[in-house]
DNA sequence: ACCTGCACTTTCCTTCTAGGCAAGTAGTTT
DNA sequence: AAACTACTTGCCTAGAAGGAAAGTGCAGGT
């Protein structure tokens, strides 16, 4: 259940970590969820979908509800093992900041 | 011993977080160490430590050792307060993902 | 006195990225 | 046919990062 560190600068990027993040927490999460949640406009964040997909990092899903249409997102196992893989290297960098004297 | 999460993109940027994390885990450091370790030119370093200076992160201080200049950084109370808040802003984000089934 | 070297700093330039707006696409409803 | 929904793509701008090279200040050598 080890998970190498590694830091993933794709990830790393704000909006793309709260995106990332904001899809660990869910399964298939639905375009105008993400955006109002990341605040972003609709081609912002479309593009932003755009890079991870092709990252492989999610899936898309456009389905039909109904009669419209429906753009789903959800990270892929590749997506779930980077953001793991920078958790990690995150957690490593915290370790090895001597975490000292916080003032107050 | 709480110290508010502040997501803070001036220390998020991998550099400046390297830069910060490393400063962290020492006193005073040195420009050429720093240099070294982040891998960066001269140049480029200078630019991020006066980025780090005007925010009031880091203290710069320039001394002579022997003769030679020795330009010597260590992070400022603020900078370890605004670190240790980033710090805690992005585990609130780790800990809100739901760190679901990792794929080994 | 002059030139070189060290330790940075500043300037100039290029590249990359993000995001907004507006226009485009496709199917839908009125 | 026009308007609307749900995005996507193109165009553009602004900002950030980093390298190369020139600049600054002090020290030592010749």
């Amino acid at each position: 259940m080890t998970v190498e560190p590694r830091f993933d600068e794709l990830i790393h990027a704000p909006t793309r970590l709260s995106i990332v993040s904001l899809l660990t927490a869910s399964e298939w999460a639905e375009f105008k969820y993400l955006r109002d949640q990341v605040g972003l406009t609709d081609s912002a964040l479309s593009k932003q979908l755009t890079t991870l997909e092709e990252a492989g990092y999610v899936d898309i899903r456009k389905a039909f509800i109904g009669k419209r249409p429906r753009t789903s997102v959800r990270l892929s196992a590749r997506g779930q093992h980077a953001f793991a893989g920078h958790v990690a290297a995150l957690q490593e960098i915290v370790a090895r900041a001597g975490m000292a004297v916080l003032p107050d």
